[in-house]
DNA sequence: AAATTTAACTTGTAAATACAAGTGCTAAAA
DNA sequence: TTTTAGCACTTGTATTTACAAGTTAAATTT
């Protein structure tokens, strides 16, 4: 009982990692500690090192280069997640505003539904909310989303406005978002859809249906989004 | 002089490995050699099996399951790049036929450019292609290409004609797509567009910019796509 | 002073070894 | 017959050691 703890090392100093490069403590393009630093620091071998790392490259926080070091990158791209970026103006999070129009709720999956379901997932519901979201005080996009009511005790008390669902998703449950898979139209705009965006019908309208795979089995994340592309494009590293 | 190779053991593996995927000797669903036993027989240590697993892991070629083995999975996705999903029917990759608009020819970078180019990139021209891509032979996308002119031998007189860009450039130049950037927008599609596309002026259609990183330094590979999203989606794991 | 070499760093690759933990089948026990 | 326990397999984590190769700057030579 060296200290009980079951999460692996790797894991603990790629948290640590991730922690320092995301409150700035490094900061974007000055180098990491060198490995044989963080294994002297840590207490750790050079190859349980070289895993944690290499997850913060998998993940794009980090660079590495050989002979030289590993590089802070600018932290943002949640692993696949779409980010906005603006024409006006360069868009930190505090310029993104959230609205629920729905607050989460156990529903019954929609039949039939874009993605196939499991067992399991089809039985227990799913929680189901709307939000619209306002870049500058314009609306955005709109996204529904459907997670299945598996394990997911006060959820629904929780409070979404301004913060974003995945981080919640991450800090309270250790849910990690590992891959996903989307299909992306343009589609015009309907009466529903122009009037939430306040944009003319039949403008085209960015549509995206998207299923995000957890590091939970059988806990997939499913969004529907619709995103007014007039101003602002969908941005995305891969 | 054990073999005067210079590529590393796990990377032999790992091309080894996928073009048995790829080439369907290990069938999608079904299980990869051990680890111990892919040891045996290739004359290696676990440690460098398993980075050889994990690229495949990481490029989605196949998924570990702890206790049980290596999962094959159906082999498309070139990492992040997007394909098609149908309505109609399953495209397998026979129902894309690629016209080729704008034969492979080098040119100056248009001024301003999407994206920051760096200076070796700017000074050395690009290598411009467009194509036009059917299915079922009707129009789908038309995609404009550039391409840095940098030790690119014999380049434009290749035959790009219902051949995978990528797959020319891994094959003969040994050049991967190691990640890459995209915005997305929904436009209305100009005059040009409409008619290239077979469909009504000012019908939605899906605009990409990308740009795509190689594992040659400096190399990166511009794209502007438009895709008429009627009857397809465009469809990405990630 | 300028060019070259050397040395001291960095990350990359690779081996040999050990035990932990999850899975699934088989054999023993109820 | 059903349940349980164990065993043999799988991948996961971790240590230790060694050398290769790229980068940078200091030291040496020209």
């Amino acid at each position: 009982m060296t200290d009980g703890n079951k999460i692996p090392q790797y894991k603990k100093l790629y948290e640590i990692l991730r922690k320092h490069i995301l409150s700035g403590t490094y900061s974007e393009g000055s180098l990491l500690p060198s490995e044989n630093e963080l294994c002297a620091v840590h207490g750790l071998t050079r190859p349980t090192v070289r895993q944690a790392l290499d997850a913060l490259v998998r993940d794009g926080f980090i660079q590495k280069k050989q002979g030289k070091g590993s590089i802070v990158r600018k932290p943002p791209q949640d692993i696949g997640i779409l980010s906005i970026s603006g024409t006006a103006s360069a868009i930190g999070r505090g310029y993104l505003k959230t609205q629920i129009l729905q607050k989460p709720s156990i529903q019954p999956w929609p039949q039939p539904f874009t993605f196939d379901l499991s067992e399991i997932e089809l039985v227990s519901g799913c929680i189901y909310m709307e939000r619209l979201r306002f870049v500058d005080d314009q609306p955005v996009f709109y996204d529904i989303n459907r997670i299945p009511n598996i394990n997911l005790p006060r959820f629904s008390s929780r409070s979404f406005e301004n913060k974003s669902l995945f981080e919640i998703l991450r800090n309270q449950y250790q849910i990690e978002i590992k891959g996903g898979e989307q299909k992306l139209k343009a589609i015009k705009a309907s009466r529903q859809i122009s009037s939430l965006l306040n944009i003319p019908e039949g403008e085209p309208v960015l549509y995206i249906e998207r299923k995000l795979y957890t590091n939970r089995e059988e806990l997939n994340i499913y969004s529907t989004i619709y995103f007014n592309s007039e101003k602002h494009s969908i941005y995305g590293n891969f």
